[in-house]
DNA sequence: TTGTACGCGTTATCAT
DNA sequence: ATGATAACGCGTACAA
């Protein structure tokens, strides 16, 4: 079935027939290498020249090829999103920074999942990039965080920048958030409502961001002299559930920590979940801080004092440095590769019970 | 800049030089049209001869180049996603859904948003598809419900399917949920419960779902013989803002409801929401059901009964239609047309209070 | 500054 | 059942 059919219309029925590159060059009374060059603003060109062929290019409603275009060049006019299935509203938002980026131009936006669990990963890949020979692909975390990834993407000749909580590569390959300064900054501020014993839900091991945002943790307990007994840490992974079971160990503890930081949204509404189960009182009995800003933070009750993360604005900037050269004659590191979290203040926080 | 440059390594260092169609015909010693034959499964082909080539294939590794494919067939192998930014776990879920299908085919996943409020929608579309050359698309409710936009893809040589909450197109084109009877059977759960002052939340104007969900709504109370008062019905948009807004409407009445039922779960949880601001207790005073069975259901206090939307499953069967019958030469109806939702029960229902 | 001729890797036509 | 040859539309040496 593949031999004979087809037949339905290549060359196209009436008016139908998109105008090649010939028809621009016939019409225009240049040569094809002209157009092409006028199609890729070579600056060596006569401007009336440019104008002639542009005319017609707009009169034709011209447009090239892309797969024409990826042949030849040996490169396709896709941006990639490559992540291991992090929580679903952060691949969402970088989907959404990383459209408003290309928004207007030729590119498009290609996702693809691996799982980071696989020994086959890096060789997935690495099929995946040499076969589709992407433009350029977008790190998510945790697996942006890995270098031979990185060092891959060199050797097959595809672009990339990855994003994370800290600068791992250099302005033109990273985009990063200042995770370990913003709780830093969440905690201080618990620690001046009055808070002394608060307990942190880490985020899974290997993470590079539960690493940083422990750290901003450490940091505001030491420098306020506060010392951080290891039964106040708990293990999470990020998820919902694990945020319940985290809490409910710490619920254990006597004294009771009179606030919690989680590493993320979601761990903190599992937080506030497990209060309302054990009968404890948010924020009378417990102040509760998130992470990310996702729409879960706002829409529990409480609504959720959290840190909010950039990353929409984030994966933006990602994409644009990674077409900003050839849409716009960017530098790669023209797009800012350090954006600030800030701390958002709802309804979670008060000051620690009166004993 | 675009001149001289990229002399980078196109005929590769060592061992690179990825393997083209050539190398494996003249290892094998046939034409290139013969492998060509075999990699697409041509049936009128010598047995002998294809797993002379297909031998060969497999020890140079070789992979047929995408662009050089695409460029000789006119089409690409990519399938599209095209929506107008529904709640973002809806997109998600379809983007789930579609991967899981493209798993292991050469089909890649491209996902481009679009704005239905736009005059320009139809017409940035058809560029997009004239000029990506899309394998096929998916269409995601609330464009999915305009017909216009099906013909479009006609017009265009592009294969589609439409996912939505009601059949409006043949079988292999569209893949949908039984929302009416969903909700129908939801709402008889309340009624037996002993509900009869029920107040409904409905979703946007002109969405074929919400429509369908107030038709179900409607099935449930006049089988049950109950009355309809226009103010138990409020207008809602999806979103949790409008569920909060709404919520508190149906809160003024009097008497009030001692039911809600919600368009779907962000706007439930909006009912949640307001319910705990004005301290009207879920579910001893009022229950709550919503539609959809997204992540926030199970994560808010009290957890949400809800309908669960079987959106992955749709959006899997829809991939599968579009590739099935080119990766394993299924027909396009050999997928479901037809997913069935399912109540799912957990904490916001209970008897109404008694007065 | 512009044009000629050819290559990119695959599929389609039409013969054999 | 198989092969020679011409598309497909664009980019690039290299020449002019």
């Amino acid at each position: 079935m593949a031999e004979k059919d087809s037949s339905s219309d290549r060359g196209g029925s009436k008016r139908s027939a998109k105008p090649t590159i010939n028809d621009v060059a016939r019409l225009a009374g240049v040569s094809k290498k002209t157009v092409s060059r006028v199609i890729n603003r070579s600056p060596l060109l006569n401007e009336e020249t440019r104008e002639r062929v542009e005319a017609v290019i707009r009169r034709l409603g011209y447009v090239p090829n892309p797969q024409a275009r990826a042949l030849a060049l040996g490169r396709n006019f896709l941006v990639g999103l490559i992540h291991d299935n992090p929580n679903a509203q952060m691949v969402l938002n970088v989907q959404q920074g990383i459209l408003e980026a290309l928004q207007g131009t030729d590119f498009e936006m290609v996702v693809r999942p691996v799982d980071r669990n696989s020994s086959m990963m890096l060789d997935d890949v690495r099929a995946f990039l040499e076969r589709q020979r992407l433009f350029g692909v977008v790190l998510l975390p945790p697996i942006s965080e890995d270098d031979s990834l990185a060092r891959l993407c060199d050797e097959v000749g595809c672009r990339y920048v990855r994003m994370g909580s800290v600068q791992l590569d250099d302005a033109a390959h990273m985009v990063a958030s200042n995770d370990r300064e913003a709780v830093r900054e969440a905690i201080t501020y618990l620690i001046q409502m009055g808070h002394r014993l608060i307990g942190l839900i880490e985020g899974p091991d290997g993470f590079r961001s539960a690493r940083e945002r422990r750290l901003g943790f450490e940091d505001a307990l030491s420098t306020a002299g506060i010392g951080l007994p290891r039964s106040l840490i708990a293990a999470g992974n990020y998820t919902f559930e694990t945020g319940v079971s985290a809490a409910n160990r710490l619920f254990d503890l006597s004294p009771r920590p009179t606030a919690i930081f989680a590493s993320n949204d979601e761990m903190a509404a599992g937080i506030v979940y497990a209060a309302r189960e054990r009968g404890v009182s948010v924020p009378d009995d417990l102040s509760v801080i998130g992470f990310d800003d996702t729409p879960i933070a706002a829409h529990i009750w409480p609504p959720l004092t959290t840190v909010r993360w950039p990353i929409v604005s984030m994966a933006r900037s990602a994409a644009r440095k990674l077409v900003g050269d050839v849409v716009d004659g960017e530098a790669p590191d023209d797009q800012p590769s350090m954006l600030a979290s800030m701390l958002i203040r709802r309804g979670s926080v008060a000051p620690p019970p009166r004993t």
